[in-house]
DNA sequence: CGCGGTTTTGACCGGCTTCAAAGGGAGTGG
DNA sequence: CCACTCCCTTTGAAGCCGGTCAAAACCGCG
Protein backbone atom coordinates (compact mmCIF):
# COMPACT_ATOMS: atom_id res chain seq x y z
CA UNK A 1 0.00 0.00 0.00
CA UNK A 2 1.16 3.13 -1.11
CA UNK A 3 0.56 6.67 -0.12
CA UNK A 4 2.35 9.92 -1.37
CA UNK A 5 2.56 12.90 0.56
CA UNK A 6 0.51 14.82 -2.34
CA UNK A 7 -2.23 13.20 -0.93
CA UNK A 8 -3.29 14.79 2.53
CA UNK A 9 -1.64 12.98 5.15
CA UNK A 10 -4.08 14.07 7.74
CA UNK A 11 -7.55 14.82 5.52
CA UNK A 12 -9.50 13.35 3.12
CA UNK A 13 -9.49 17.03 1.02
CA UNK A 14 -9.78 16.64 -2.59
CA UNK A 15 -9.87 19.58 -4.99
CA UNK A 16 -13.40 18.88 -6.25
CA UNK A 17 -14.28 17.82 -2.72
CA UNK A 18 -13.42 21.47 -1.66
CA UNK A 19 -15.35 22.81 -4.58
CA UNK A 20 -18.58 20.60 -3.50
CA UNK A 21 -18.49 19.92 0.34
CA UNK A 22 -17.15 22.44 3.30
CA UNK A 23 -13.91 20.75 4.01
CA UNK A 24 -14.37 18.90 7.37
CA UNK A 25 -12.47 18.71 10.14
CA UNK A 26 -9.94 15.35 10.42
CA UNK A 27 -6.41 16.06 11.92
CA UNK A 28 -7.64 15.74 15.97
CA UNK A 29 -11.18 15.07 15.60
CA UNK A 30 -11.62 13.20 12.68
CA UNK A 31 -14.95 11.81 12.30
CA UNK A 32 -16.14 14.02 14.97
CA UNK A 33 -17.50 16.36 12.89
CA UNK A 34 -21.12 17.28 13.51
CA UNK A 35 -22.09 20.13 11.34
CA UNK A 36 -23.74 17.44 8.13
CA UNK A 37 -21.24 18.65 5.27
CA UNK A 38 -23.29 20.20 2.71
CA UNK A 39 -22.51 21.69 -0.78
CA UNK A 40 -21.26 25.35 -1.41
CA UNK A 41 -22.49 26.77 -4.41
CA UNK A 42 -21.20 30.16 -3.96
CA UNK A 43 -17.68 28.57 -3.70
CA UNK A 44 -18.03 26.25 -6.50
CA UNK A 45 -19.36 29.02 -8.67
CA UNK A 46 -16.75 31.59 -7.42
CA UNK A 47 -13.94 28.69 -8.80
CA UNK A 48 -15.41 28.16 -11.96
CA UNK A 49 -15.57 32.05 -12.55
CA UNK A 50 -13.49 34.11 -14.84
CA UNK A 51 -11.92 35.71 -12.05
CA UNK A 52 -9.71 32.91 -11.02
CA UNK A 53 -6.80 31.23 -12.89
CA UNK A 54 -5.09 28.33 -12.52
CA UNK A 55 -1.21 28.34 -12.20
CA UNK A 56 1.24 25.64 -12.60
CA UNK A 57 4.44 25.42 -10.41
CA UNK A 58 7.83 23.24 -10.93
CA UNK A 59 8.98 21.45 -7.35
CA UNK A 60 10.93 24.19 -5.46
CA UNK A 61 9.04 27.20 -7.42
CA UNK A 62 8.63 30.07 -4.71
CA UNK A 63 4.93 31.44 -5.11
CA UNK A 64 4.89 34.14 -3.06
CA UNK A 65 7.82 36.22 -0.94
CA UNK A 66 7.47 37.38 2.77
CA UNK A 67 6.92 41.00 2.43
CA UNK A 68 5.25 40.59 -0.84
CA UNK A 69 2.04 42.47 -1.46
CA UNK A 70 -1.07 40.07 -0.63
CA UNK A 71 -2.96 40.72 -3.36
CA UNK A 72 -4.25 37.12 -3.92
CA UNK A 73 -4.93 34.04 -2.29
CA UNK A 74 -3.94 31.05 -3.28
CA UNK A 75 -6.07 27.16 -3.38
CA UNK A 76 -3.90 24.16 -3.78
CA UNK A 77 -5.39 21.92 -6.65
CA UNK A 78 -3.01 19.54 -6.56
CA UNK A 79 0.52 19.33 -5.21
CA UNK A 80 1.88 20.23 -1.54
CA UNK A 81 3.03 23.92 -0.77
CA UNK A 82 5.27 25.07 2.31
CA UNK A 83 5.09 28.07 4.03
CA UNK A 84 8.80 29.32 6.24
CA UNK A 85 9.79 32.29 7.19
CA UNK A 86 13.65 33.32 7.49
CA UNK A 87 15.31 34.76 10.99
CA UNK A 88 18.19 37.36 9.08
CA UNK A 89 21.29 35.08 10.33
CA UNK A 90 19.05 32.17 7.55
CA UNK A 91 17.81 30.32 10.26
CA UNK A 92 14.25 28.63 8.53
CA UNK A 93 11.48 27.29 10.27
CA UNK A 94 8.51 25.97 7.93
CA UNK A 95 5.44 26.94 9.79
CA UNK A 96 3.08 24.52 8.09
CA UNK A 97 2.33 22.31 5.08
CA UNK A 98 -0.65 22.39 2.67
CA UNK A 99 -1.92 19.83 0.48
CA UNK A 100 -5.22 19.33 -1.93
CA UNK A 101 -7.78 21.45 -0.93
CA UNK A 102 -5.93 24.13 1.84
CA UNK A 103 -6.08 27.84 1.05
CA UNK A 104 -3.39 30.20 1.84
CA UNK A 105 -2.04 33.66 1.47
CA UNK A 106 -4.49 35.15 3.56
CA UNK A 107 -3.30 38.55 5.28
CA UNK A 108 -4.91 41.08 7.36
CA UNK A 109 -1.91 43.39 7.13
CA UNK A 110 -1.65 43.48 3.10
CA UNK A 111 1.63 41.35 3.25
CA UNK A 112 2.15 38.28 3.14
CA UNK A 113 3.79 37.21 6.78
CA UNK A 114 5.76 33.94 4.94
CA UNK A 115 7.27 32.38 2.43
CA UNK A 116 5.40 30.09 0.25
CA UNK A 117 7.01 27.47 -1.98
CA UNK A 118 6.01 24.21 -3.73
CA UNK A 119 7.55 21.03 -2.83
CA UNK A 120 6.34 18.91 -5.57
CA UNK A 121 5.08 19.92 -8.62
CA UNK A 122 1.81 21.53 -8.12
CA UNK A 123 -1.10 23.55 -9.66
CA UNK A 124 -2.56 26.33 -7.81
CA UNK A 125 -5.96 28.05 -8.39
CA UNK A 126 -5.21 31.71 -7.75
CA UNK A 127 -7.96 34.01 -6.34
CA UNK A 128 -8.70 37.43 -5.73
CA UNK A 129 -8.47 38.71 -2.38
CA UNK A 130 -11.04 41.60 -2.65
CA UNK A 131 -13.83 39.36 -4.57
CA UNK A 132 -13.73 37.09 -1.03
CA UNK A 133 -13.29 40.30 1.54
CA UNK A 134 -16.04 41.50 -0.37
CA UNK A 135 -18.74 38.14 -0.30
CA UNK A 136 -20.02 36.66 3.07
CA UNK A 137 -21.19 33.34 1.22
CA UNK A 138 -17.43 33.08 0.22
CA UNK A 139 -15.79 34.04 3.88
CA UNK A 140 -17.83 31.04 5.05
CA UNK A 141 -15.44 28.70 3.49
CA UNK A 142 -12.55 30.52 3.87
CA UNK A 143 -13.10 29.95 7.50
CA UNK A 144 -13.55 26.78 8.04
CA UNK A 145 -10.20 26.79 6.28
CA UNK A 146 -8.78 28.83 8.43
CA UNK A 147 -9.86 27.40 11.73
CA UNK A 148 -8.29 23.90 10.31
CA UNK A 149 -5.09 25.92 9.85
CA UNK A 150 -5.45 27.28 13.48
CA UNK A 151 -5.67 23.71 14.44
CA UNK A 152 -3.01 22.39 13.00
CA UNK A 153 -0.76 25.19 13.88
CA UNK A 154 -1.79 24.22 17.58
CA UNK A 155 -0.38 20.84 17.05
CA UNK A 156 2.93 21.69 15.44
CA UNK A 157 3.11 24.08 18.40
CA UNK A 158 3.14 21.17 20.81
CA UNK A 159 5.57 19.43 18.43
CA UNK A 160 8.21 21.97 18.37
CA UNK A 161 7.77 23.14 21.80
CA UNK A 162 7.67 20.11 23.88
CA UNK A 163 8.91 16.71 22.05
CA UNK A 164 11.64 15.53 21.37
CA UNK A 165 13.74 14.57 18.34
CA UNK A 166 12.39 10.87 18.11
CA UNK A 167 8.48 12.17 19.03
CA UNK A 168 8.76 14.93 16.10
CA UNK A 169 10.26 12.30 13.27
CA UNK A 170 7.50 10.15 14.53
CA UNK A 171 4.82 12.43 14.23
CA UNK A 172 6.46 13.29 10.73
CA UNK A 173 5.56 10.19 10.04
CA UNK A 174 2.08 9.54 10.79
CA UNK A 175 1.09 12.51 8.78
CA UNK A 176 1.04 10.38 5.93
CA UNK A 177 -1.06 7.43 7.45
CA UNK A 178 -4.96 9.09 7.36
CA UNK A 179 -7.18 8.56 9.88
CA UNK A 180 -4.45 6.88 12.75
CA UNK A 181 -2.40 8.58 15.32
CA UNK A 182 -4.99 10.68 16.65
CA UNK A 183 -7.52 10.68 19.04
CA UNK A 184 -10.27 7.86 17.75
CA UNK A 185 -7.63 6.59 16.21
CA UNK A 186 -9.09 3.48 14.15
CA UNK A 187 -6.31 1.24 15.40
CA UNK A 188 -4.95 -1.47 13.07
CA UNK A 189 -7.40 -2.41 10.77
CA UNK A 190 -7.82 -6.12 10.26
CA UNK A 191 -4.58 -8.07 9.32
CA UNK A 192 -1.41 -5.91 8.13
CA UNK A 193 -0.60 -2.95 9.78
CA UNK A 194 1.50 -1.56 7.38
CA UNK A 195 2.08 0.94 5.26
CA UNK A 196 5.26 3.02 2.61
CA UNK A 197 5.32 6.24 2.84
CA UNK A 198 6.84 8.71 -0.28
CA UNK A 199 8.15 11.84 1.59
CA UNK A 200 8.84 13.98 -1.35
CA UNK A 201 11.02 15.96 0.84
CA UNK A 202 14.15 17.04 1.20
CA UNK A 203 16.15 16.34 4.67
CA UNK A 204 16.14 19.93 4.84
CA UNK A 205 13.16 20.43 4.08
CA UNK A 206 11.60 17.64 6.86
CA UNK A 207 14.31 19.13 9.54
CA UNK A 208 12.96 22.86 8.75
CA UNK A 209 9.47 21.79 9.53
CA UNK A 210 10.16 19.42 12.53
CA UNK A 211 13.18 22.49 14.26
CA UNK A 212 15.63 19.62 13.82
CA UNK A 213 18.66 19.89 11.50
CA UNK A 214 19.62 17.48 9.01
CA UNK A 215 21.74 15.28 10.95
CA UNK A 216 19.73 14.68 13.89
CA UNK A 217 16.50 13.26 11.53
CA UNK A 218 19.02 11.45 9.63
CA UNK A 219 20.12 10.04 13.14
CA UNK A 220 16.79 9.23 14.33
CA UNK A 221 15.57 7.63 10.90
CA UNK A 222 18.51 5.60 11.04
CA UNK A 223 17.76 4.58 14.50
CA UNK A 224 14.41 3.35 13.48
CA UNK A 225 16.07 1.73 10.95
CA UNK A 226 18.27 -0.34 13.36
CA UNK A 227 15.35 -1.04 15.42
CA UNK A 228 13.37 -2.61 12.85
CA UNK A 229 10.58 -0.08 13.21
CA UNK A 230 11.16 1.46 10.00
CA UNK A 231 12.93 0.14 6.55
CA UNK A 232 14.62 2.76 4.23
CA UNK A 233 13.77 1.55 0.74
CA UNK A 234 14.62 4.64 -1.56
CA UNK A 235 15.56 7.50 0.83
CA UNK A 236 12.47 9.41 0.48
CA UNK A 237 10.18 6.25 0.53
CA UNK A 238 9.69 4.45 3.98
CA UNK A 239 7.92 1.06 4.68
CA UNK A 240 6.36 1.15 7.99
CA UNK A 241 5.73 -2.28 9.47
CA UNK A 242 3.82 -1.63 11.73
CA UNK A 243 1.57 1.61 12.12
CA UNK A 244 1.05 1.32 15.13
CA UNK A 245 4.44 1.19 16.65
CA UNK A 246 5.24 4.21 15.03
CA UNK A 247 2.28 5.83 16.77
CA UNK A 248 3.42 5.00 20.38
CA UNK A 249 6.18 7.18 19.62
CA UNK A 250 4.63 10.63 18.90
CA UNK A 251 4.70 11.04 22.87
CA UNK A 252 0.63 11.47 22.00
CA UNK A 253 -0.22 8.19 24.31
CA UNK B 1 5.76 54.66 32.02
CA UNK B 2 3.93 51.26 33.30
CA UNK B 3 2.71 48.63 30.58
CA UNK B 4 0.47 45.80 31.91
CA UNK B 5 -0.32 42.70 30.14
CA UNK B 6 -4.04 43.07 29.79
CA UNK B 7 -2.94 45.98 27.50
CA UNK B 8 -3.03 44.01 24.51
CA UNK B 9 1.43 43.84 24.02
CA UNK B 10 1.07 43.74 20.29
CA UNK B 11 -1.87 45.18 19.09
CA UNK B 12 -4.46 48.16 20.02
CA UNK B 13 -7.41 46.07 20.25
CA UNK B 14 -9.70 47.31 22.54
CA UNK B 15 -13.09 45.45 22.97
CA UNK B 16 -15.13 48.56 22.20
CA UNK B 17 -12.51 49.29 19.39
CA UNK B 18 -12.97 45.58 18.00
CA UNK B 19 -16.81 46.32 17.95
CA UNK B 20 -16.78 49.31 15.81
CA UNK B 21 -13.55 48.60 13.41
CA UNK B 22 -11.73 46.20 12.24
CA UNK B 23 -8.76 44.76 13.92
CA UNK B 24 -5.58 45.70 12.10
CA UNK B 25 -2.52 43.69 11.84
CA UNK B 26 -0.36 45.21 14.09
CA UNK B 27 2.30 42.45 14.72
CA UNK B 28 4.90 41.59 12.20
CA UNK B 29 3.52 44.29 9.72
CA UNK B 30 2.31 47.08 12.32
CA UNK B 31 1.28 50.30 10.20
CA UNK B 32 1.35 48.54 7.09
CA UNK B 33 -2.85 47.86 7.26
CA UNK B 34 -3.59 49.31 3.63
CA UNK B 35 -7.21 48.16 4.14
CA UNK B 36 -9.21 51.27 5.71
CA UNK B 37 -10.58 50.61 9.88
CA UNK B 38 -14.27 50.81 9.24
CA UNK B 39 -17.30 50.46 11.05
CA UNK B 40 -18.58 46.97 11.35
CA UNK B 41 -22.18 47.56 12.34
CA UNK B 42 -23.53 43.65 12.15
CA UNK B 43 -20.69 43.26 14.56
CA UNK B 44 -21.33 45.68 16.75
CA UNK B 45 -25.00 44.95 16.64
CA UNK B 46 -24.51 41.30 17.63
CA UNK B 47 -22.48 42.23 20.20
CA UNK B 48 -25.12 44.07 21.94
CA UNK B 49 -27.87 41.44 20.98
CA UNK B 50 -29.43 39.22 23.60
CA UNK B 51 -27.89 36.62 21.81
CA UNK B 52 -24.66 36.87 23.78
CA UNK B 53 -23.66 37.17 27.38
CA UNK B 54 -20.96 38.68 29.56
CA UNK B 55 -19.19 36.06 31.88
CA UNK B 56 -16.69 37.06 34.22
CA UNK B 57 -13.91 34.63 35.59
CA UNK B 58 -10.75 34.84 38.19
CA UNK B 59 -7.30 34.61 37.32
CA UNK B 60 -6.53 30.73 35.92
CA UNK B 61 -10.24 29.81 35.29
CA UNK B 62 -10.56 26.78 33.07
CA UNK B 63 -12.73 28.63 30.29
CA UNK B 64 -13.35 25.25 28.14
CA UNK B 65 -11.08 21.96 28.51
CA UNK B 66 -9.93 20.56 25.43
CA UNK B 67 -12.55 17.90 24.18
CA UNK B 68 -15.36 19.55 25.36
CA UNK B 69 -18.58 20.32 22.97
CA UNK B 70 -17.35 23.74 21.01
CA UNK B 71 -20.66 25.46 21.15
CA UNK B 72 -19.66 28.60 21.45
CA UNK B 73 -17.01 31.09 20.48
CA UNK B 74 -15.53 33.82 22.93
CA UNK B 75 -14.35 37.04 22.90
CA UNK B 76 -11.76 38.76 25.73
CA UNK B 77 -13.45 42.03 26.86
CA UNK B 78 -11.01 42.48 29.53
CA UNK B 79 -7.96 40.47 30.78
CA UNK B 80 -6.44 37.58 29.19
CA UNK B 81 -6.25 34.01 27.84
CA UNK B 82 -4.22 31.18 27.20
CA UNK B 83 -4.30 28.32 25.07
CA UNK B 84 -2.80 25.68 25.83
CA UNK B 85 -2.54 21.55 25.07
CA UNK B 86 -1.31 18.52 27.06
CA UNK B 87 0.49 15.36 26.31
CA UNK B 88 -0.13 12.53 28.17
CA UNK B 89 2.57 12.00 30.93
CA UNK B 90 1.81 15.90 31.49
CA UNK B 91 3.43 18.02 29.26
CA UNK B 92 2.21 21.32 28.62
CA UNK B 93 2.38 23.72 25.78
CA UNK B 94 0.95 27.11 25.88
CA UNK B 95 0.00 27.40 22.37
CA UNK B 96 -1.43 30.96 22.04
CA UNK B 97 -1.77 34.19 24.40
CA UNK B 98 -5.19 35.93 24.07
CA UNK B 99 -6.06 39.62 24.86
CA UNK B 100 -8.63 42.47 24.54
CA UNK B 101 -10.78 41.53 21.40
CA UNK B 102 -9.48 38.43 20.74
CA UNK B 103 -12.00 35.79 19.66
CA UNK B 104 -11.19 32.20 20.30
CA UNK B 105 -13.16 28.71 20.02
CA UNK B 106 -13.61 28.77 17.11
CA UNK B 107 -13.58 25.02 15.86
CA UNK B 108 -14.47 23.01 12.79
CA UNK B 109 -14.67 19.60 14.55
CA UNK B 110 -17.13 20.83 17.15
CA UNK B 111 -15.13 20.27 19.45
CA UNK B 112 -12.36 22.36 21.06
CA UNK B 113 -8.60 21.18 20.26
CA UNK B 114 -7.26 22.70 23.55
CA UNK B 115 -7.58 24.58 26.75
CA UNK B 116 -8.49 27.57 27.56
CA UNK B 117 -7.53 29.52 31.26
CA UNK B 118 -7.90 33.09 32.08
CA UNK B 119 -4.30 34.31 33.17
CA UNK B 120 -5.80 37.03 34.66
CA UNK B 121 -8.96 37.95 35.82
CA UNK B 122 -11.19 38.55 32.39
CA UNK B 123 -14.54 39.48 31.24
CA UNK B 124 -15.09 36.96 28.05
CA UNK B 125 -18.58 37.38 25.85
CA UNK B 126 -19.77 34.70 24.67
CA UNK B 127 -20.87 34.03 21.39
CA UNK B 128 -23.24 31.36 19.94
CA UNK B 129 -21.30 28.98 17.17
CA UNK B 130 -24.14 29.03 14.45
CA UNK B 131 -25.31 32.61 15.26
CA UNK B 132 -21.57 32.88 13.69
CA UNK B 133 -22.09 29.92 11.10
CA UNK B 134 -25.27 31.23 10.23
CA UNK B 135 -24.15 35.09 9.13
CA UNK B 136 -22.07 36.20 6.07
CA UNK B 137 -21.75 39.60 8.32
CA UNK B 138 -20.41 38.10 11.13
CA UNK B 139 -17.94 36.00 9.27
CA UNK B 140 -15.89 38.54 7.91
CA UNK B 141 -15.15 39.13 11.78
CA UNK B 142 -14.17 36.67 12.86
CA UNK B 143 -12.38 35.65 9.52
CA UNK B 144 -10.22 38.97 10.37
CA UNK B 145 -9.10 37.70 13.39
CA UNK B 146 -8.80 34.14 12.54
CA UNK B 147 -6.18 35.21 10.32
CA UNK B 148 -4.03 37.44 13.25
CA UNK B 149 -4.00 34.01 15.01
CA UNK B 150 -2.82 32.41 11.91
CA UNK B 151 0.51 34.73 12.01
CA UNK B 152 0.99 34.67 15.18
CA UNK B 153 0.84 31.01 15.46
CA UNK B 154 4.06 31.21 12.92
CA UNK B 155 5.56 33.64 14.38
CA UNK B 156 5.56 31.56 17.33
CA UNK B 157 6.34 28.42 15.14
CA UNK B 158 9.83 30.13 14.72
CA UNK B 159 10.33 30.94 18.11
CA UNK B 160 9.61 27.46 19.12
CA UNK B 161 11.41 25.65 16.42
CA UNK B 162 14.75 27.97 15.93
CA UNK B 163 15.06 30.65 18.74
CA UNK B 164 17.43 30.35 21.27
CA UNK B 165 16.22 30.10 25.41
CA UNK B 166 17.72 33.56 25.58
CA UNK B 167 16.14 34.66 22.35
CA UNK B 168 12.92 33.40 23.42
CA UNK B 169 12.83 35.30 26.62
CA UNK B 170 13.69 38.34 24.73
CA UNK B 171 11.01 38.13 22.00
CA UNK B 172 8.85 37.24 24.85
CA UNK B 173 9.75 40.61 26.52
CA UNK B 174 9.25 42.35 23.68
CA UNK B 175 5.20 40.98 23.23
CA UNK B 176 4.90 43.85 26.16
CA UNK B 177 6.33 46.65 24.04
CA UNK B 178 3.57 47.88 21.45
CA UNK B 179 4.80 48.91 18.02
CA UNK B 180 8.69 47.84 18.26
CA UNK B 181 10.29 44.79 17.51
CA UNK B 182 9.13 43.90 14.48
CA UNK B 183 9.69 44.69 10.54
CA UNK B 184 9.24 48.96 10.60
CA UNK B 185 9.82 48.86 13.74
CA UNK B 186 9.67 52.69 14.79
CA UNK B 187 12.90 52.94 16.70
CA UNK B 188 13.59 54.26 19.85
CA UNK B 189 11.52 57.61 20.18
CA UNK B 190 13.65 60.66 21.07
CA UNK B 191 14.55 60.75 24.67
CA UNK B 192 14.28 57.33 26.98
CA UNK B 193 13.71 54.06 25.80
CA UNK B 194 12.57 52.66 28.74
CA UNK B 195 9.70 50.85 29.49
CA UNK B 196 8.62 49.05 32.61
CA UNK B 197 6.41 45.64 32.11
CA UNK B 198 4.36 43.49 34.12
CA UNK B 199 4.03 40.11 33.43
CA UNK B 200 1.18 38.62 35.24
CA UNK B 201 2.39 35.00 34.38
CA UNK B 202 3.91 32.56 36.78
CA UNK B 203 7.28 31.29 35.64
CA UNK B 204 5.81 27.97 34.79
CA UNK B 205 3.39 29.70 32.44
CA UNK B 206 6.11 31.65 30.64
CA UNK B 207 8.21 28.21 30.63
CA UNK B 208 5.31 26.53 29.00
CA UNK B 209 4.41 29.09 26.13
CA UNK B 210 8.37 29.43 25.19
CA UNK B 211 8.47 25.71 24.92
CA UNK B 212 11.60 25.92 27.71
CA UNK B 213 11.72 24.81 31.75
CA UNK B 214 11.06 27.30 34.39
CA UNK B 215 14.56 27.10 35.22
CA UNK B 216 16.12 28.02 32.29
CA UNK B 217 13.25 31.11 32.09
CA UNK B 218 15.29 32.20 35.91
CA UNK B 219 18.20 31.37 34.27
CA UNK B 220 17.49 34.05 31.60
CA UNK B 221 16.60 36.19 33.23
CA UNK B 222 19.18 36.38 35.94
CA UNK B 223 21.58 36.59 32.87
CA UNK B 224 20.06 39.47 31.78
CA UNK B 225 19.86 41.45 34.92
CA UNK B 226 23.68 40.40 35.62
CA UNK B 227 24.34 42.30 32.59
CA UNK B 228 22.26 45.04 33.27
CA UNK B 229 19.81 44.67 29.78
CA UNK B 230 16.85 44.17 32.23
CA UNK B 231 16.32 44.96 36.71
CA UNK B 232 13.64 42.92 38.34
CA UNK B 233 11.49 45.47 40.44
CA UNK B 234 8.83 42.54 41.25
CA UNK B 235 9.23 39.39 39.80
CA UNK B 236 6.44 39.75 37.75
CA UNK B 237 7.30 43.63 37.20
CA UNK B 238 10.78 44.00 34.91
CA UNK B 239 12.32 47.37 34.03
CA UNK B 240 13.76 47.63 30.46
CA UNK B 241 16.13 50.80 30.70
CA UNK B 242 16.57 49.95 26.68
CA UNK B 243 14.04 48.36 24.30
CA UNK B 244 16.35 48.48 21.58
CA UNK B 245 18.69 46.41 23.37
CA UNK B 246 16.51 43.58 24.27
CA UNK B 247 14.91 43.90 21.09
CA UNK B 248 18.89 43.06 19.28
CA UNK B 249 18.71 39.63 21.55
CA UNK B 250 15.23 38.33 19.94
CA UNK B 251 16.85 36.44 17.18
CA UNK B 252 15.53 38.83 14.31
CA UNK B 253 17.91 41.31 13.58
C1' DC C 1 33.93 5.47 -14.17
C1' DG C 2 34.01 9.98 -12.35
C1' DC C 3 31.51 13.96 -10.67
C1' DG C 4 28.33 16.91 -7.73
C1' DG C 5 24.95 16.89 -4.59
C1' DT C 6 22.61 14.94 -0.80
C1' DT C 7 22.55 11.87 3.09
C1' DT C 8 24.70 9.30 6.64
C1' DT C 9 28.00 8.54 10.19
C1' DG C 10 31.42 9.89 13.64
C1' DA C 11 33.43 12.68 17.32
C1' DC C 12 32.99 16.38 20.12
C1' DC C 13 30.78 20.13 22.34
C1' DG C 14 27.47 23.08 24.52
C1' DG C 15 22.89 24.57 25.84
C1' DC C 16 19.11 23.13 28.04
C1' DT C 17 17.07 19.85 31.22
C1' DT C 18 17.01 17.40 35.42
C1' DC C 19 17.38 16.86 40.12
C1' DA C 20 18.26 18.98 44.39
C1' DA C 21 18.57 22.55 47.65
C1' DA C 22 18.50 27.28 49.05
C1' DG C 23 16.25 31.79 48.82
C1' DG C 24 12.38 34.99 48.98
C1' DG C 25 7.71 36.89 49.63
C1' DA C 26 2.97 36.77 51.12
C1' DG C 27 -0.20 35.27 54.44
C1' DT C 28 -1.19 33.50 59.18
C1' DG C 29 -1.01 33.10 63.97
C1' DG C 30 1.25 33.85 68.31
C1' DC D 1 6.14 42.73 65.39
C1' DC D 2 8.11 38.57 64.46
C1' DA D 3 8.28 33.57 63.67
C1' DC D 4 6.47 30.10 60.79
C1' DT D 5 4.70 27.98 56.75
C1' DC D 6 3.76 27.39 51.97
C1' DC D 7 4.65 28.15 47.46
C1' DC D 8 7.08 30.01 43.91
C1' DT D 9 11.53 31.34 42.23
C1' DT D 10 16.42 31.20 42.02
C1' DT D 11 20.77 28.93 42.15
C1' DG D 12 23.90 24.96 41.82
C1' DA D 13 25.79 20.67 39.93
C1' DA D 14 25.61 17.01 36.76
C1' DG D 15 24.01 14.71 32.66
C1' DC D 16 22.12 14.21 28.18
C1' DC D 17 20.09 15.38 23.90
C1' DG D 18 20.70 17.59 19.90
C1' DG D 19 23.85 20.81 17.44
C1' DT D 20 28.26 21.51 15.08
C1' DC D 21 31.97 20.34 12.29
C1' DA D 22 34.14 17.06 9.39
C1' DA D 23 34.54 13.12 6.60
C1' DA D 24 32.71 9.11 4.43
C1' DA D 25 29.00 6.90 1.89
C1' DC D 26 25.49 6.99 -1.31
C1' DC D 27 22.96 8.23 -5.43
C1' DG D 28 21.79 9.84 -9.86
C1' DC D 29 23.77 11.03 -14.11
C1' DG D 30 26.69 12.15 -17.86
Amino acid sequence: MYVDLKARPDASYRPDAVAVTHPVGTGRYAGTERRPTSADPAWTAYLSSARTRLERYEAHDVIFHEDDSADHVYLVMRGQVMLYRLLADGRRQVVDILAEGDLFGMSMSGIYDCYAETLVPAEIRILDRRDIERSGELQGHVNRCLMHRVEALHSHAVLLGRKSAQERVASFLMRFVPGRGEVGCAGPSAGSDEKVVVLRMTRQEIADYLGLTIETVSRVLSDMKRRGIIAIEKNDRIRLPSVCRICKLTGIH
